[in-house]
DNA sequence: CGACCGCAGTCTACAGTGTAGAGCAATCGG
DNA sequence: CCGATTGCTCTACACTGTAGACTGCGGTCG
């Protein structure tokens, strides 16, 4: 089997995130798929080469909901619509996510939306020749958050709790009183408005 | 077992490390690490209760080497050292490196660096009240920069070639020449740099 | 000295993983 | 009607993490 087929790739990779969503990435397996979509496990070997190439379509898959539905308002609007809709994504498929900062995003889908970025920095005024860098920063930097919100990075049982313990910590006692963060919207806003101050320099 | 042996600890994060380092992360299995330890499998079990802490204590391990030598300079500097000592860890154990992103530092050891960023953040006259936020920016994206380059997620095949490709993709066209990117030095002391303007606006 | 205890490590076994290789039933073009 | 191709199944292998039971050894007590 040279060629993979396609028919049934979509119903597949529905079937992938579900498993996923429902139960984790450690439960994604290629036998929970197979029985998902009723199947036996070396039947998906005719979609996809193997494992790592499904999940590489599965990221493709999540990529392409990124696409924001108009071309409207200004570069800078357009740059936080995709940075809001990264987010959401992170939200709506926590297990699947993190993939996306490891599986290059070489596919088409990862592309496109790397194309939108660079139009949207264009437009908001950022030299050409930094762009590529730019879109570089503000990516990893809404991957990066995104990942950590909904792996616990944050949070991480209270940095208050974490002060009274008998540790050294002195930064962490004078700060007492502004450690405790929850409402990541906010700060998620905080966060592109300073990196919007990198893009348009006053 | 209820209390876990520590004396032969150090020696069997060395070899997970070790073995990482040499042959990947998919590669850091009990059974490989026992081999290299010179025991077996389960002996493994009277030092770590699964695998799983197994993985915590070497993110521990990791996290103590970012401990900067000295306490002079001012924040800014001291900023900047530990983020260029965690890209440099990045770069000299990259199979394992990305754990520090997943495995939420709530040790003690990464409790550590994280109060002498607040402190840094502190002497370079970052407002107590944005102290916690800033960090969580900053240590997010140089997680983020550090994983995407030891991932390939930067590079990816040159984005000069994809854009040959047929797919329209204007913003690609409009920019090459500035695409090619391949000195992360250079990109990431420029990124380091647009950051330090948010920590001292003007 | 002998009996005991607890510790460090081993051995076996189980359920689960990704996937190679061969085979089988139905369908389609000539 | 025949042969080829398609879509799938079955079996098997090497590997994973880890539970449970076991053994040999060193030190402490009576």
């Amino acid at each position: 089997m040279r060629k993979l087929k396609t028919s049934r790739q979509p119903e597949i990779l529905d079937a992938a995130l579900a498993i996923a969503d429902e139960r984790g990435l450690d439960a994604l397996s290629m036998r929970a798929v197979a029985e998902r979509v009723g199947v036996t496990p070396m039947a998906l070997y005719g979609y996809f080469r193997n494992k790592d190439e499904l999940l590489d379509a599965l990221v493709g898959r999540l990529l392409t909901g990124l696409t924001p539905s108009e071309e409207a308002g200004t570069g800078q609007e357009r740059l936080s619509e995709i940075a809001w809709a990264t987010r959401r994504l992170a939200r709506e498929h926590p297990a699947v996510f993190p993939l996306l900062l490891f599986r290059a995003s070489v596919t088409s889908d990862g592309v496109r939306v790397v194309d939108l970025i660079y139009q949207a920095l264009l437009d908001a005024g950022v030299p050409e020749a930094d762009v590529p860098r730019i879109e570089r920063l503000v990516s990893t930097f809404v991957l990066g958050f995104a990942i950590s919100e909904v792996n616990g990075r944050f949070s991480s049982a209270s940095d208050e709790s974490r002060t009274r313990r008998g540790a050294d910590l002195p930064a962490h006692r004078r700060l007492v009183g502004h450690l405790a963060a929850d409402d990541w919207d906010a700060e998620f806003a905080a966060d592109l408005a300073d990196l919007m101050r990198i893009i348009r320099p006053v």
